[in-house]
Order: C-alpha cells, then sequence, then structure tokens
RNA sequence: GCGGUCAUAGUAUAGCCUGGUUAGUAUGUUGGCCUUCCAAGCCAAUUACCCGGGUUCAAAUCCCGGUGACCGCACCA
C-alpha cells in the first residue's frame, strides 16, 4: 500500500488532518489527530507501556514542554542544535555556509564554528553565491528552537526539541524519592517542537511532533550485564544486513555490550508486535556523521515504506553528555551512589518518534482485497481505534432496540461501534476501512435464543456465539499480547 | 529557503485555453422505502470554485501577490 491511499484513508476516515484547515494561511507542519487516530495512537502507547516501561521497570514521567533557557545551554541545543546559514543577496538562495564553503574551496570549518570565521573566509576567498555568482550576505544561525518569551519581560525560553531533557534534570530528585538503583530507565511521551525549514509529508516531518522517550541511566562499568540479555538472547535482529540473534550480536561485535543489546532486543519486541512488517525493518549503526551531537554509539531503527527507509527510533550511547552538561551549568550535583560506587551515571536512549511510527503501522496494515472487493486495514485487534460493531440486520421487530441494549452492555470495556444504517455488508466494509476487527450482528434470531454472529475482519467469517460468552470472547480476542 | 507543477463538496474529478451555465458528474454522508448477513435498488436531502487585490458591465475562468500541497535541490538529534 502506498503513501497516498494512506493519507486518503486518514482524511476520510479520521486518522490525521491537516492542522487549522479553515485558515488558509495556517502554516505547514502542524497536523492534528482525529478519532480514529487518537484512538491508535492510544493503543500504540499502551502496547509501547507494556512492552518497555513496565517490562523493564521503567519509571514515566511527564515534563514541561517550555523550558528555561539555562536547560539548552547546559544540552548544547542553542549552540549546535542550529546551522550556519549564508544566504545570497542577489538570487536569495539560502546555503549552509560550513558546506558551501567545503566544496568552494576545500576549507573546512565545523558547524560549530563561530559566524565570523565563515565570513572571514567568504571574504578572504572571493567566495560568492554558487548558483548566481552573486554576493553572499553575513553568515548567521538558523536554530530549530521555537524561542517564546515568559510573561511581560518575555523572558527567554524554549520549546522542547526532544523530550528527554526534563528526565535528565528532574534525574537526581526521581533517583532519591523513587528508590533508584541503577540500571533504571525513566520515560515520557509528549510533544516536541522543532522549527523545520521545510516540513514534508504529513506525519513524516512535523515541526509539532509525538515523542515516545525513553533513557535508561546506567553504571557505564556494568555494561556487560549477562542476566539481562539473557531474557532476550534468542531474538532476531536485523542489523546491518545480517539476520542475528541478540547474544551473537553481542559477540560478534556488532553491538557493543550486553546492555545495549538487550535494550535493542526488548525494542525489537515491541515493533513485532505493532504488525508492523519485521522484513521491511532493521537497525543500522550510524557512522560518525551521521551521528547526533551527543552521541558516541549510535543505532536508528530503520523501516521501509513506499517512500523510503524511516528512521522510528535512535537509539543512542549519550555517555555522561547530558548529566555532566547539567551539573556543570547548574551547579547541583547529578552523580548517585551505584553498591559502594559514586557515579554520574551514563545514558543509552531509544528516542521513538510516535507519529512516524503510526505512519507505518497504516502503510503496512492497509491491504486492498480484490476478491472482496474491499479495503482493509489489517491492525493487530488490540491496536484497532474499534474494537467491535454491534450492528442490528434490520431496524425493525424491536432488532434495533435489542441492538441498543447489547451496544449499552459493551461500550464502557470496549471501543464499540454501533450503526443501524444501511445495508450490512456496507456497514461491514466501513468497519474493515478502519480496522475494527470484529462486528456483532443482531438477527431474529437473537430475539429467540441471545446469540449474535460474530463476523471477523480479515478472514470474514461468522460463526454464532451466545449473548452470555460475548464479553469473554472479545476480550480474549482484543487482549494485548503476553 | 530555491526551482518546477498544482489548488473546484468528505473523497475523486468536469468546466478554465476562447470570461456570461442554475458550477456538471461519480462516490460518500444523512433521512425514507425495501431488505433475514457482505459496497444491490428506488426516493429525497446535503456539501465546493484556497485567500487578498487588480482588469472587466461581468471572473472558478485573465493578471499580480499571499498561503498550502506534490516533486526535485537543500535541510532533517
Amino acid at each position: 500500500m502506498n503513501y497516498d491511499k494512506v493519507i486518503n484513508l486518514a482524511l476520510e476516515r479520521g486518522f490525521y488532518f491537516p492542522s487549522c484547515e479553515a485558515y488558509n494561511n495556517s502554516p505547514a507542519g502542524f497536523w492534528e489527530y482525529g478519532p480514529n487516530g487518537v484512538s491508535l495512537k492510544n493503543k500504540f502507547l499502551e502496547l509501547w507501556r507494556r512492552e518497555l516501561v513496565r517490562r523493564d521497570g521503567m519509571m514515566e514521567i511527564d515534563g514541561s514542554q517550555i523550558m528555561a533557557k539555562s536547560v539548552f545551554e547546559a544540552s548544547g541545543h542553542l549552540a549546535s542544535f542550529a546551522d550556519p546559514i549564508v544566504r545570497c543577496v542577489k538570487c536569495s538562495s539560502t546555503f549552509r555556509a560550513d558546506r558551501m564553503i567545503a566544496e568552494s574551496n576545500g576549507t573546512i570549518i565545523p558547524e560549530s564554528a563561530d559566524l565570523k570565521e565563515f565570513d572571514e573566509v567568504i571574504h578572504k576567498n572571493g567566495i560568492l553565491c554558487p548558483r548566481c555568482q552573486g554576493p553572499l550576505d553575513k553568515t548567521r544561525k538558523f536554530n530549530m528552537m521555537f524561542r517564546i518569551g515568559i510573561g511581560p519581560e518575555g523572558e527567554d525560553a524554549y520549546l522542547r526539541p526532544e523530550t528527554c531533557q526534563s528526565i535528565f534534570v528532574d534525574f537526581p530528585r526521581l533517583y532519591k524519592t523513587m528508590r533508584g538503583k541503577l540500571p533504571v530507565g525513566v520515560a515520557q511521551v509528549g510533544k516536541s517542537f522543532r522549527n523545520e525549514i521545510s516540513p514534508r509529508q504529513s506525519l513524516l516531518r512535523l515541526r509539532e511532533f509525538y515523542q515516545a522517550e525513553i533513557e535508561i541511566f546506567c553504571n557505564p562499568d556494568k555494561l556487560h550485564d549477562t542476566a539481562r540479555l539473557e531474557r532476550v538472547r534468542d531474538v532476531v535482529l536485523h542489523i546491518d544486513n545480517n539476520d542475528i540473534t541478540c547474544k551473537d550480536a553481542v559477540e560478534n561485535g556488532i553491538l557493543p555490550n550486553e546492555f545495549i543489546a538487550y535494550y535493542i532486543g526488548i525494542l525489537a519486541e515491541f515493533y513485532q508486535k505493532t504488525g508492523i512488517s519485521m522484513e521491511k525493518s532493521r537497525f543500522r549503526q550510524l557512522g560518525e556523521k551521521e551521528k547526533a551531537f551527543y552521541a558516541s554509539v549510535a543505532f536508528d531503527f530503520e523501516v521501509e515504506t513506499t517512500i523510503g527507509w524511516l528512521e522510528l527510533v535512535a537509539c543512542n550511547y549519550r555517555t555522561d553528555y547530558d548529566l555532566g552538561g547539567h551539573a556543570k551549568h547548574s551547579g547541583e550535583s547529578f552523580q548517585v551512589i551505584d553498591g559502594d560506587q559514586k557515579v554520574l551515571p551514563h545514558v543509552f536512549e531509544m528516542s521513538m518518534g510516535i507519529d512516524r511510527s503510526l505512519y507505518c503501522i497504516l502503510e503496512h496494515s492497509l491491504m486492498e482485497d480484490e476478491n472482496n472487493n474491499r479495503t482493509v486495514l489489517s491492525l493487530k485487534p488490540y491496536l484497532a481505534p474499534r474494537h467491535v460493531g454491534v450492528l442490528s440486520l434490520v431496524k425493525k421487530d424491536g432488532l434495533r432496540e435489542k441492538t441498543d441494549t447489547i451496544y449499552e452492555s459493551l461500550n464502557r470495556k470496549y471501543d464499540a461501534f454501533l450503526d443501524h444504517a444501511g445495508a450490512i455488508g456496507r456497514r461491514y466494509r466501513r468497519l474493515d476501512e478502519v480496522g475494527c476487527p470484529f462486528a456483532i450482528t443482531v438477527d431474529h434470531q437473537t430475539l429467540q435464543d441471545d446469540t449474535v454472529t460474530l463476523r471477523e475482519r480479515d478472514t470474514m467469517n461468522q460463526r454464532r456465539v451466545s449473548l452470555s460468552d460475548l464479553d469473554y470472547t472479545l476480550s480474549e480476542y482484543l487482549a494485548f499480547p503476553v
């Protein structure tokens, strides 16, 4: 299935759509989730909590989206989350200053260098616009963080460009009050904000987007954690073009240690359960130039879609970059006691893009069933926005009332959807399209023996189920995997 | 940000070149009739010219500007 089909489904069936549609000057890069999208997202996050947060005994927090300027001085975002750009006065093309200079005469200036250095090199060498040979304006920095003003004085603060900074800043309190013991994971789900130059492709490149981040604080001397690795030793990873178990990946040096292998393992098991095709997924180790400024080792979890490979999760070993930075800037201690050792913990993170993950789930789940002339969103039942359709075969003879009663008995526990209108086949098709895995239909026999037909989405098979068994049957079918 | 293409109902489209129609069609949606399990049929209703300015007696149509989308470049923790 392709991008166009997915976005069409998203627009038509209330998964997601552009923000502020009524206003024609609304900027790009902002999208909203409709009812089916929210329901899918909630269930995806419930799976995430089950498979990662609860499985590993992590803590979850919910931090502020607006954070003090100091936080981003310490984190390096003010200096490094920005590109030096230079603009042509004549044709107003904009270039990355460091790259343009390198291409023009081979001078390598680090992108984090002082802006004057760029201007000096441009001036001395008489570098002109590579496109039109026009003169170049002064180099300036484009920071991708949204700056905002707090209070009447408009004091500088920023919308967070990643959710994890509050995890780092909160770490000492969490560790003390929640009886922390290394290694300990802290997780957070929420919005992050980046002022992308050109947002594209709906959920895939947003200016305001959801992240689910996990930061695992660990003792750098204790990364050969064989006991943990045992739990996922046989999980097969597709990594750098090999299919290899977690255990073998460590032994062959593909993964640096048991600790990281364990987390990569549970992450892989989580994604397996989302319905994203594992044959179209891979882990990829990033080279020196691709890595983020804080990472010493980095793996991306990537998924192949009809518009290419998408990065869904960035797994970074951030060392003590963050806690060290915050300790230095705040003057607070971020060291903790681990056994008889005083350590500044290192951090391994799994930073997940939720919106992109949801897109991949949709694209990998959407099917065209030519034989039955229908579109089916073959979601895992536990992720389906609607669990069960509750339909009356016809409205008359008391069937409507009976159906309403059954619906009311289900709709607190399940995402049930009541529908009396139109031909039964049409109603089944509509449910198929939003991924509803089951439908029960009330017919005249129901009035006699309290049974209904239970129709299964993927096979279209039907069987009769007694109303007294319905709750049990549904709860079995819709349960999250163990 | 740059270049190219484009913008008409929830969705897909006709009409634009050559200005004047009640802005057409399909599908969807809603209500009704019919109907005892897979997009049937019939009746009715419903919904649109991206925004601003200009030209003109008259603009969906021509011109300018803006915004957005798609593709390419660049960018992308």
